[in-house]
DNA sequence: TTTCATGCAAATGATTTGCACTGTA
DNA sequence: TACAGTGCAAATCATTTGCATGAAA
């Protein structure tokens, strides 16, 4: 976790000002859990800032996103932030729409890194981030099926 | 490559009746390589179906998707569509925007389907299919870039 | 004084939806 | 005859853009 100094630093790569707004947009997304959406985080930060718009929400994440610090998932209906830059698995249940980080225990960490070495050895292919999604359902929405109470799907 | 028949039979599963302009629209996205989006889809299929719309395009690969013969991918700006529902990893390139297969060579089906298996071990997480994306420069916008042909990133 | 972030409103554009029409089971 | 798929138009909604305002360098 980067130290607010360290955070300032790193945003004022794309940004000349580093504003309490962005701050605390910044804040909300890097010490979340859940993969928040636009939304999510709006509702979030407004708590701190009532004249939060969704502009500037977007405008921020777009910062957050140049300076590395976060990254964009694109879904279906809407993106959500991913404030985990370390090569990791996603696991989206398709059910509850829930996205949480899978176990990230050193070794998932260190295949992933090594599959991103295995395609880079054989082709020239500059790679700068990844992106690794499991999809399936999550244990609470595979035991509800289980015992009937999800449409088939 | 599924046969035809084997196609037709997949897709019966969840849609009554196949029609010419879904088996075309299926043909297209089955035989692509480029993980082409819905204009492109479009575009392939109008010289044959020249009354075709989007709406039809859309609502054939929701029964693709749903018989799992294809895999939604979505983007920032717009989904593409996967034809390979097999474990590997996709290059997308930030600058041109291309999306390809990585070298489908055996390890690399087997180093995604261990990590699967790994994840899937420590958590009760029920896998259906996954998404490994890469991003990065291809070799064609690495060299530019080194050329200086690239605004900055 | 110049620049840049904010907030609001309007625009954009991919995707979805409603519905009439039509061919097929 | 009933129904599912097609095609067209309209609606939806996440995201982007333009612009006026205000604060910081």
């Amino acid at each position: 976790m980067l130290t607010q100094q360290e955070l300032v630093e790193r945003m004022r790569e794309w940004a000349v000002r580093v504003t309490p707004q962005r701050l605390a947009i910044a804040e909300v997304v890097l010490n979340s859990q859940d993969h928040p959406t636009v939304q999510q985080i709006y509702e979030r930060v407004r708590d701190h800032f009532p004249s939060m718009t969704l502009a500037t929400i977007y405008s921020t994440l777009g910062v957050l996103q140049k300076s590395g610090l976060i990254q964009e998932l694109p879904f279906q209906r809407q993106s959500r932030y991913e404030p985990n830059m370390e090569p990791h698995v996603n696991l989206v249940c398709i059910e509850c729409e829930n996205v949480i980080d899978a176990d990230t225990s050193s070794d998932v960490h260190d295949m992933v890194v090594s599959l991103r070495n295995s395609v880079t050895e054989r082709s020239d292919f500059e790679v700068g981030w990844q992106r690794v999604d499991f999809y399936g359902l999550c244990p609470r929405c595979s035991a509800a099926k289980r015992r009937g109470e999800l449409a088939e799907v």
